[in-house]
DNA sequence: TGCTATAAGATACTCAAAGTTTCTTATTTA
DNA sequence: TAAATAAGAAACTTTGAGTATCTTATAGCA
């Protein structure tokens, strides 16, 4: 029993439905829409359709649910931090540069939104779900600053390396403040750079 | 149009229908229960009124959706940690005994919801959602410390004292390690008392 | 150029659960 | 013992997830 079907056929020059990777683009961008306007919360895959002006079959076709969509989008529509890992010559710049660019995801996907696929998708830690190649930018950048005889290498530790980020985060997920710059440069003169120089 | 009535009259001797706080607990048990074995996720306040034995409409004239179920259960069936702010004599024993509490509490929960909580009730950081009176136990115990002459009080700020908290809440929530003792010894050793000695 | 495979799009399902309404009746209280 | 209160039963509306079925536009190929 099929539906009540109105297509026109097109006699026209050039096609009007799209497909494959260009229909792909836009349904990205439209989730990536719909989230921003509507919040993870009320973000819903008949929302989406109706944005991308396409129908809830064409987007399970593609992923499999409200949350691989949303990470998908995530993934598609936000731009990457540069590839190169800071180098400005001088440990301080280089963890502040790291951490802005942190800071600047996270809100960019907006707190709500990482609750949000945190609470669904059970165990996956948020290193795995929003990974921009981001992990061992500190580790390169602390090697520098030991090549350069800045710091000492007893001194680095996995815990102290990943430090400056995780204050970030937390600040951003957890408490919910903003994160100035004053906040990020309290984290690195008041806690990461005693500990560590 | 009413629906189809089967009570039965009672003309026993004792109440068969709870009513007020007796009810209000057996809600309050239910939701925690079903809380612990469905999940966030899957937690629905249909099946919180049939573990319940009572009905939807009796739940919501309590509590208006359900995270202010969840949240309500919460309170009411996690022991709080005891009142009095852990003085053992020694700096390092107490904030450990905070990071236990701290990491129990976490744990009892679970993060999948407290995740879910903060994506919905949007802007209210953890510390407000959760708090079991333990927001200055820190400071009190950093001020015994500095009292008898442990620490140095130019050595106690705002971020250093939230830090060891923080740490423990970050690795519960966002990186789901788990907090090992070693993980908070390492955290009470490695960060904290360097900073603060 | 026309044929065929593919996939888009429309529509209508089913199912579950949120939240509401209406009614009856048990229980408390005055 | 009567009146007020609130519990409980059931059915309702609405919304959205996810699926199934069908038609038809389009791409790629013969």
């Amino acid at each position: 029993m099929g539906g009540f079907h109105v297509n026109k056929k097109n006699e026209g020059e050039f096609p009007t439905r799209r497909r494959g990777a260009e229909l792909e683009a836009a349904i990205m961008q439209a989730a990536w829409d719909e989230l921003m306007e509507v919040g993870f919360p009320n973000f819903t895959i008949e929302g989406v359709a109706a944005r991308a002006q396409t129908s809830k079959p064409v987007i399970y076709r593609r992923w499999p649910n409200r949350e691989e969509l949303v990470l998908a989008a995530i993934h598609k529509i936000l731009p990457a931090p540069p590839d190169e890992v800071p180098n400005t010559g001088e440990l301080r710049s280089d963890v502040i540069i790291i951490l802005n660019q942190l800071n600047d995801i996270l809100r960019k996907i907006g707190p709500e939104t990482i609750h949000g696929l945190m609470s669904v998708l059970t165990g996956i830690p948020l290193s795995e779900l929003i990974n921009f190649r981001r992990t061992n930018a500190m580790s390169t950048i602390l090697n520098r600053a030991v090549e350069r005889g800045e710091i000492r290498h007893e001194k680095v530790t996995a815990r102290i390396t990943r430090l400056p980020v995780d204050l970030v985060r937390h600040e951003v997920l957890i408490t919910y403040e903003p994160v100035s710059q004053d906040t990020i440069a309290e984290i690195v003169d008041e806690i990461f750079l005693p500990l560590i120089k």
